[in-house]
DNA sequence: GCTTGACTCTGTAGCTATTACGGACTTTAC
DNA sequence: GTAAAGTCCGTAATAGCTACAGAGTCAAGC
């Protein structure tokens, strides 16, 4: 019935560690425990692990899962703060799609260049000496 | 002649912290100093950090800048390693926007569900729950 | 000469979302 | 009975910054 931790990592494909990572920042409640302390999973906490991980696989960020956990435990209706929450989650995700999609063409640009240039002067080195046709430097939001 | 690190921030592109943390993981070497210990740039590190904000923006990591630079300083001949660097990364790249399309046509897809639906029942919160797929059962078990 | 405000210095801590470690304990398998 | 595997906790590491605190410095105005 309960399940140890490993068995609720297999099952709901969070990483072992990072369910205990789950608890200490309060996205999972603390589990029972059994006599020898050993942490046990009741099947709906394996199910809440589960939601988080698949919020995760949809890049939702730890803090909108916790909305959307919020949303789920609360029983009134909310269908249009979950609606709001993906909608904005879906543009963020098109924003970053749009970056990377800019780089890729960039890198393809200078690369080929490369390739068809002489090899005693590397034109990536000098794109990135020289040139600057990029505007937007929120990279760090880009990384999937 | 000398900028001040504010001066090199704003010609740069990169920001006035990050400059002082790229020389404290040794991708900046210390400038020199005024009499009084203020951080003075030759022209030739302003373009090194415009080289580091260039590459930045194609989304390399920091190592991946610190090769570059590596190359880029030996005046031997190395387009080649160069233009290896380049074509991983860009593949890097693509794999992320992949991932994110992925993430953004799973994302579309039950977003659409719920609006297209009754007001009444998330399917955002059963697609986050369940397998991913909205059956009928989860639907039938919807509460008004 | 003095004050005010803007700038810079160092060192450290915070951020996201994990992962990995060390050393102690428990459970399981043979 | 012993050895291997699993679990515990707390802490530190990762990338790439950003943000302080508290001290010192510089230029302008009066």
């Amino acid at each position: 019935m309960h399940m140890k931790i490993s068995e609720a990592a297999a099952a709901s494909g969070c990483h072992l560690e990072t369910i205990r990572y789950y608890e200490r920042v309060g996205l999972m409640p603390p589990p029972a425990r059994t006599a020898s302390g050993y942490r046990a999973y009741r099947p709906a906490e394996v199910e809440r692990l589960r939601f988080i991980s698949r919020g995760r696989e949809l890049g939702f960020s730890l803090e909108e899962i916790r909305s959307l956990l919020r949303l789920e435990d609360d029983s009134k209706m909310s269908c249009g703060d979950v609606d709001a929450i993906a909608r904005t989650h879906l543009a963020d995700i098109h924003l970053r799609i749009d970056e990377l999609q800019r780089m890729a063409m960039e890198l393809e640009r200078v690369i080929a260049q490369c390739a068809g240039g002489e090899r005693e002067c590397c034109t990536i080195l000098h794109a990135l000496r020289d040139t600057g046709i990029v505007s937007k430097r929120d990279v760090a939001r880009c990384r999937v």
